[in-house]
Formats: structure tokens, sequence, C-alpha cells
DNA sequence: GGAAGACTGTTTGGACCCAAACGGAATTCC
DNA sequence: GGAATTCCGTTTGGGTCCAAACAGTCTTCC
């Protein structure tokens, strides 16, 4: 292939840069690499890397709390968060738990008939309303929060031990702000 | 259902909150539900507000991207990440293309097989490891970028707006940190 | 009171998602 | 140089995930 080595070579260059870092490579790297595919483009970079981050940090969390505590417990990601929910605050409707949940209502259902073939979680119907339906934690289910939520909150700990105590609180106050207008924006629709 | 007042009604008090909020409550009552709910057990909350902020964050930035940027263009946010992932790189071999777009080999098989259908997205073997295969953007694929991409940023640019400058880099910066410390951690290993 | 409309949760169809099993190709080890 | 191992991408099976269509139920309006 070496009439291919005459223009520069992509997969080439990965592998240049991937060599220095065991394998795949950093976080620098990538956004050295972006800059310079970007040159030319009006790019907001500060903003590129911020959500990009965002996304690239929620992805490597819920991975490693899926493998570290959930999966020992053959629970999934949304499963738990529809199980957290449900437990914060209670009784729920389902179209709230949705919301809380982050997922769209149809997915809930499948969801929440996986958790209650599971017996960890019991649907009700509205007393008020027939079409409504009322979620609940069985005993079984809210024994698995108290046993599980220590783990899942040590393992969320140590994901951002490397930060000190004011940068968690910067972290957390940044984002909400922006989750925040986002919110604000949408209900003025 | 005057019956059913006679005990904490967590429908109940779910809707009193919600209700001030016009149908979904905000981070600040949800903080403040989990708190209640969490009193005795030994919990950090400032990790735990701090994970839990990214998520949620990651969410409504990937929901926003996708109904407002990607749905228009036909594109699933995996699809675009994997082309976002070729595009950077010029070529790059599938498994690096898995890590890097943070989904499995096997997952990356069916998405690129959707992409490639598009005519977004070519294969090519490896010329020096018949078990490997190379992917490259189609001249269509790199026009999608080139159109989508700027879209895309100036709604990133958007969704962190509410953030100053400084900000906007803090959080970058702590997330990298946060990030870089889990992968040390698995490298480790 | 009865039709029209709005609002529930569920179902459907297509795409994603992972772990594990698989088959082929390259490497290692003797 | 040949067997054992490792390393590829793909396939498989079960579980999300969403938008849209659906069928009941409640509310509105006349």
């Amino acid at each position: 292939m070496a009439e291919r080595a005459a223009r520069p070579d992509g997969a080439a260059r990965y592998a240049r840069r991937a060599a220095a870092s065991g394998g795949h490579h950093t976080l620098d790297e990538t956004e050295q690499a972006v800059a310079e595919h970007l040159v030319g483009l009006s790019v907001d970079m500060r903003s590129m890397s911020a959500v990009q981050n965002v996304y690239r940090a929620a992805n490597a969390f819920r991975n490693h709390l899926e493998r570290s505590v959930l999966a020992p417990h053959d629970l999934t990601w949304t499963g738990w968060v529809v199980l957290w929910v449900v437990w914060i605050w209670d009784d729920i409707e389902t179209r709230h738990a949705a919301v809380e949940a982050g997922i769209s209502k149809g997915t809930l259902t499948g969801v929440v008939g996986t958790l209650e073939k599971r017996g960890l979680l019991r649907r009700r119907g509205h007393p008020d309303d027939a079409r409504r339906v009322l979620l609940t934690l069985t005993p079984k289910g809210r024994r698995l929060m108290i046993e599980v939520f220590p783990e899942f909150n040590a393992e969320e700990a140590r994901l951002v031990a490397a930060l000190s105590a004011t940068e968690k609180v910067q972290l957390a106050t940044s984002l909400r702000k922006a989750v925040v207008s986002l919110d604000d924006e949408a209900s003025e629709r």
C-alpha cells in the first residue's frame, strides 16, 4: 500500500497518537485532533468542549456504575433510575415517573413490566382516574434500594474523588444552571 | 378518597410539589425530596449531586440536540457520534471507533451497517490485516458533516449560554479530570 | 345528556445497546 | 512449522429507547 502514503493517512495518524497512550488516546489528543480538523470553520470551541465533556463523562460514569454496582445485582441503568424515582417519591404516577427518569412513557411501560415481573415494583390503579397508574415499591424493592444505594453512592463518590469539595459544588451548580435555562426555554413555548 | 389522606401520600406530595412549577418539579424540589428521604443513611450528598447532575444534563443535552438538530436530518445520536468520530480521524479502524464513540464493538457493527446503507460511510478491508476493517466517510457523508456540524455547534453554544466563559472552562476541566482519573484507574488493572 | 376533544397508559416498528458466543486471521510458543 | 492462544468483526438474544398510532377514560361544551 505504498501509493496511499502520498496523502496524510488518517488511520496511521490515529495509530501514531494512540500508541502514545497505550491503545486509546486521551482527551487532550482528541481535542487537538478536532482543532486540527476544524480549521477554517467558525467554531465555539469552549462550548463544544463543555458540552462534549458532559456527555463523555456521563457515558463513562454510567458504564462504570453499571458494571461495578448495577450488573452484580442484575439491574439495568434505566431499571435502577426508575426504582430510584419510585423510591424517592414513595408513590408516583407513571407519567410523572417517565419525566423524572428522563425516558418516554412508552419506554417506561416496558421497564415497569420488567421490574414488576421481578417483584420489585407494583402497579396500582389510580382511585380517582381509571386512566392513570400509580407505582409503588414492594418490600423486596425497598430492601433492594436500601442495600444497593450505599454501594451506588460510594461509587459516585469515587467517580468525583479527584475533584475538591468546591469543584464538586461548582460542577453541580453549573450543570443545574444549564439544565434550568433549557427547561425555562422549553416552558416558554 | 378521604380515607387515603390519613397517611402521608407520596402521589399527593408529588402533586403538591409539581403544581408549583407547572407540571414537573425543579431540581431544587427533587434534591429536597431526596434529602428528606435519605435521613439516617450515610450519604455523600455533594458527590451524589455532582454525578447526578452530570447525568441529568447529559440526558437533557442529548434529547435537545436530537430533536432540534439531528432528527431533521434523519440522524440518530449514535449515528451522529460515529460519523463525527470517522470524520475527525479521517480513517479509523472499527475497534478504535467503538471506543471513541463510547459503544461496544457489537453495537458499532449495526450502526455502521445503517450508515453504510444510507451511503454516508464506507467499509474497507485493512491492507495489512484481514481481520480489521477501516471506516471512511463518503463524499456524501462529508457534505453532511459540513452542513450539520455548524448547526450542532450553534445549539451546543446555546445549551451553555447561561454559563460564563470561565464557568464553561471550569466545567470542561472538572469533567476531564474525573474521566481521566477513571481511565487511569481502569488501565491499572 | 351526548358528541367532541383532551388526556391516560399501552402497543408497534425500527434502531440502539451490551455481553457472550462465534468463526476467521494473526501471533506466540515450543 | 504446527498447535495454542490472542485478537479481529460479526451474530445472537434479551432489554431498552423513541415516535406514532391506538383504545380506553375523563372533561368540556352545547
